[in-house]
DNA sequence: TTATTAACTTTGTATTACAAAGTACTTTTT
DNA sequence: AAAAAGTACTTTGTAATACAAAGTTAATAA
């Protein structure tokens, strides 16, 4: 048997990291308040998981407008969803073996 | 859209709990080295995540013996395996809704 | 009799998670 | 014009986790 979780990435280890990975995958992108609320998190536990997304250069951060309103919003970089891509095969992988 | 991530298990959130658990689902039991070897992981961080699981009642252990040898197997509760196919349910959910 | 193995527990440190409050800037409401 | 509210944070503080390393106990093998 080979050890099941070498390839899974500590990064996405965190529910709230692996959240925002997925909604970014599936959104293109999304700005603070969408994630805040799809992810029912405090402002600052948030801003530290994106943090340490962006650090990994897993997410990047646009800030922009709408009309004069400030719209900071948030999508995956290449890197990330490759990385994310991997950690995904990796959890499936070990599903299958389990089903 | 919806949370994804609101059935995730927070037990199941380490990797090493989530080796665990994926080995013991495969093997019907596993004693203490194998688990360690399999997770490459240290004794006492080994022990840590065990208990953990055993005071979640998703794990029992049997402490037996091979011969005159001790060995201490553990084994999935139906409690554990009902926890856990439901966290890979969600899990699943979460990939399908990107690939 | 010394060394080794199994399965831990203890200790200590470093990292992480998280909530809550504070901040800066803008916009909307009264 | 003043007060309230919203956006996107940062700061602060605490509690929980993770982990390695060393110590422990009891047995067995050399």
């Amino acid at each position: 048997m080979k050890n099941p979780i070498e390839n899974l990435n500590k990064v996405f280890e965190s529910r709230i990291r692996l959240g925002v990975m997925s909604a970014l995958m599936v959104n293109e992108e999304m700005n603070f308040n969408d994630l805040k609320q799809l992810l029912e998190v405090t402002d600052g536990n948030l801003a530290t998981h994106l943090n340490m997304l962006e650090e990994n250069s897993y997410i990047k951060v646009h800030k922009g407008f709408i009309g004069k309103k400030t719209n900071t919003t948030y999508s995956v970089t290449k890197a990330g969803e490759k990385s994310f891509k991997n950690h995904l095969n990796a959890l499936e992988k070990m599903i299958h073996n389990i089903e």
